[in-house]
DNA sequence: GCGGACTGCTTACCT
DNA sequence: ACAGGTAAGCAGTCCGCG
């Protein structure tokens, strides 16, 4: 039989995996026994320890030292007893990894991959994928062998069929006394609701209550009306416990604790769910909360592109699928049960379609992220970005029989470079300073990926930065006292240099060449899985929450990436080539030849062996004197716009939407003659705002700030906080703060508490002008030498 | 007492 | 709960000012 295995955990001190198999759409569950263990130098004091089974001294390569070494195995049989103080008194390696996660290493079971199933007897599919490897560079790779049969792994692996999986989204709705949400710990009151949407499901449960109407009943919802609350429960636990996987929105948090205890509350028997410490799990199938996926950082930003600023189903819903949550007037406890019904119901459709939408993409990014990082689905949509590069990280040392290096095997070398901003721990990315106006045809040109071209091409890893050879010592880092390895390939310059790989060589172009749009859509969500890898790959190593952290590593990559920024521009500059900006890995040339670029662009890679790319073409773009704010606009006569207050997410609307009036404006300048016109007709809707001022609706004024921290660790007195403690209800981390700037003694308000004859309309004014001064500033010196008038500076001028 | 220069805190952005 | 670099607004402090 033919199945995909997704998930992996533990009951009783047993391994259960989980496998999908997707002719019956159900889950079928395999068993295994296995003992954890860990490395220690010292075994004595654990000789008679309770929960320790066997101790023997074995022989493990070390790979900082890259040489064998003797520790000893410690097998435990009681895994709880590896806490915070055994890793203290005992310093343990790989104490750190979950017994299920290290099983999957051991028997080398790869989650989202397929296997053969029969009678609990897993067997390997063995599924080659063809690449074609010719025109990869192996500029700097140490072990070609090895970097290809890497590349070739992780083509077979990720271009594996992804099935589609037959899943269940559930939402409930529960009776509250006021304004706090019931304790989903307790389960105190009764659930009202209960909707179900899949692929072929599409129904509510609602309770009757005597004190409420079932009023009017929406055409396109099924009800199902019950009078006891218990049996309704039932029914919905029968539906959930058929299903493989099931969808939720914030059900981590909220809908599966508390219908676990409230179904132990009414003496339901067969309960689907397994409750842990603070949330339920499901006993057979998987569970997966959408809120844990489109909150995570990673994905927000790589996966679908910041379109969404809050994580809620509505916002998400909105952003994603263009569709907002059913509004409904009054108390959810006073609603008529139709509309009740019909609001639960869309929350739940709008959860699976979160999943569907644009070919599954969510669902196949899921499974994509559980290949590379070979975890469990349920956690891959938990964790962040760290503990899947680090469980990659973990089984790539496991399947070459290397032990998996702690912090503190690191050499003690702090951080050789000093960075810019106080408080940071070493020296990033160079930004250069832009020249003040108008530049017709800029074209931007950029280093791909250049971080993970750098660790492949420089062979940078935490076990070959500073590595134990005195013949590697001259293969010096430029701008740093490190070296890197010559002798043998690094870890993360394999994988993120192989994943790069794959990803430009072979997905990206099967992205646009496949056979089918199916083929094309899938192919593009692995390219866009492993870029949130690549994009991560450098960060993490700089971060002390990585277990792997080793600052030498992140700082020789940004000093490398310095290093070839700001030669490249000199060669440009030595080639007749008007650099006039760059920031990290780009750099902005002012009508440079067809001849020049390609130069350049053949001359990096013969120098680096990596590439340098037109990226983009600017007709026209205009920079003011700060660096990450500027805008161009491009040739397909599209405007780009970077870091302006215009289009940051805190300007109020009416002052958003007269920027983005401007910037149409902008796009139909052609040639620079065309200002002129631009400039009179950017003229009068600046006036135009200004002069209607008092009549703007109050909403349209409404400033926006995210609190990001938890309320009470705030040091200063940040105005939106304060805004937030005017608030009736209490603020949280996360929650967005709408404001309008006022007169009154506070200076700021609420949205929902200001009046409109409060604006502070000078601040506005101030706002209005900071906002479109990053525009007209730059250009005036443009204007000055186009029509020979005098400079001017401010704002009423225009 | 008032305003400018400055620092620190905070958010949002860029790569 | 991946990094550092940059811009901007606001709160608060210091200092000069007969």
């Amino acid at each position: 039989m033919k199945c995909i295995l997704l998930s992996a955990g533990q009951y009783n001190r047993k391994i259960i995996l989980k496998f999908y198999e997707p002719v019956s759409g159900r889950i079928i569950l395999v068993n295994d026994e296995y003992k954890n263990r860990c490395y220690v130098s010292n075994p004595e004091p654990l000789r008679e320890m309770i929960g320790v089974s066997n101790i023997t001294e074995i022989e493990v390569f070390d790979t900082i030292k890259d040489k064998k070494r003797n520790l000893y195995a410690v097998e435990l049989s009681n895994p709880n007893i590896m806490n915070d103080d055994f890793r203290d008194s005992y310093s343990p390696w790989e104490s750190d990894i979950k017994y299920y996660q290290s099983y999957l290493y051991d028997s080398d079971l790869i989650v989202g991959k397929w296997y053969s199933l029969d009678n609990g007897v897993i067997s390997k599919l063995d599924i080659q994928s063809n690449i074609n490897l010719e025109n990869i560079s192996m500029g700097g790779v140490i072990d070609t062998n090895l970097f290809k049969k890497q590349m070739n792994d992780w083509a077979s692996l990720l271009g594996e069929d992804i099935p589609k999986i037959r899943r269940l989204a559930f939402d409930i709705e529960v009776e509250s006394d006021g304004e706090k949400l019931p304790d989903p710990l307790v389960g105190a009151n009764r659930v009202t609701a209960i909707s179900f949407v899949g692929e072929t499901i599409h129904k509510v449960f609602v309770l009757e209550r005597s004190e409420v109407e079932r009023g009017e009943l929406d055409a396109n919802t099924e009800y199902i009306f019950y009078n006891s609350e218990k049996e309704m429960l039932e029914d919905a636990f029968n539906i959930i416990e058929s299903y493989p996987v099931i969808l939720t929105y914030n059900g981590d948090t909220f809908d599966m604790p508390y219908l676990y205890n409230r179904g132990i509350k009414l003496g339901i028997q067969n309960i689907p769910f397994k409750m842990m410490s603070r949330n339920a799990t499901l006993s057979l199938g998987i569970h997966i909360d959408l809120y844990g996926v489109f909150s995570n950082r990673s994905l927000k930003v790589y996966a679908f592109n910041q379109k969404y600023t809050e994580d809620g189903l509505g916002a998400v819903s909105q952003a994603l699928l263009g569709e907002t949550k059913t509004e409904y007037e009054g108390n959810l406890n006073d609603i008529t049960l139709g509309i009740l019904g019909k609001y639960c119901l869309n929350d739940s459709r709008l959860t699976y379609k979160l999943t569907t939408y644009n070919n599954e993409l969510v669902m196949n990014l899921l499974i994509i992220l559980c290949r590379v990082g070979n975890m469990p689905i349920d956690d891959i949509s938990r964790m962040s970005i760290s503990n899947w590069i680090k469980s990659m990280l973990h089984y790539a040392h496991r399947q070459r029989r290397e032990l998996i290096p702690k912090t503190s095997d690191f050499p003690n070398i702090g951080a050789g470079t000093k960075a810019i901003i106080k408080d940071k721990k070493y020296k990033g990315a160079i930004v250069l300073d832009p020249p003040q106006g108008i530049h017709f045809g800029v074209q931007v040109m950029d280093f791909a990926s250049l971080y993970p071209s750098i660790m492949k091409t420089r062979n940078i890893s935490y076990e070959t930065v500073c590595c134990p050879h005195p013949e590697c010592k001259s293969n010096k880092v430029e701008g740093t006292e490190h070296w890197t390895c010559v002798k043998k390939q690094g870890i993360i310059s394999l994988l993120i240099g192989s994943l790069k790989e794959v990803r430009v060589n072979h997905f990206k172009k099967l992205s646009k060449t496949a056979e089918t749009e199916e083929l094309r859509t899938q192919n593009d969500t692995i390219a866009q899985a492993l870029k949130v890898f690549l994009n991560a790959s450098y960060g993490v190593l700089g971060a002390e929450i990585f277990s792997l952290y080793y600052i030498p590593v992140a700082e020789s990559i940004t000093a490398v990436g310095r290093n070839i920024i700001t030669e490249t521009a000199g060669e440009a500059k030595q080639m007749g080539m008007n650099v006039i900006y760059g920031d990290t890995d780009s750099l902005f040339i002012k009508q440079p030849t067809k001849e020049q670029v390609e130069n350049l662009m053949q001359k990096t890679t013969e120098k680096y062996n990596i590439d340098l790319e037109v990226d983009k073409i600017y007709r026209y773009a205009v920079f003011s004197t700060r660096k990450k704010n500027y805008f161009g606009i491009k040739m397909d006569g599209k405007a780009d716009i970077k870091g302006l207050t215009g289009k940051k997410s805190s300007t109020p609307p009416f002052l958003k939407k007269l920027f983005n009036d401007i910037m149409d404006e902008l796009t139909k300048v052609m040639v620079e003659s065309d200002f002129i016109n631009a400039k009179k007709n950017i003229s009068t809707m600046i006036s135009g705002t200004i002069t209607n001022f008092d009549d703007i609706p109050l909403v349209e004024l409404t400033f926006k700030m995210k609190i990001n921290k938890d309320p009470n660790e705030y040091k200063g007195n940040s105005q939106h906080v304060k805004v937030g403690k005017q608030l009736p209800k209490d603020i949280e981390k996360g929650q967005v703060i709408r404001y309008i700037k006022t007169w009154t003694k506070e200076k700021v308000k609420p949205l929902e508490l200001a009046e409109r004859r409060e604006v502070d309309k000078e601040k506005y004014m101030e706002a209005i002008e900071a906002v479109m001064s990053q525009v007209t500033e730059p250009m005036d010196i443009e204007f000055d030498s186009l029509t020979g008038h005098g400079k001017q500076t401010n704002l009423s001028d225009w």
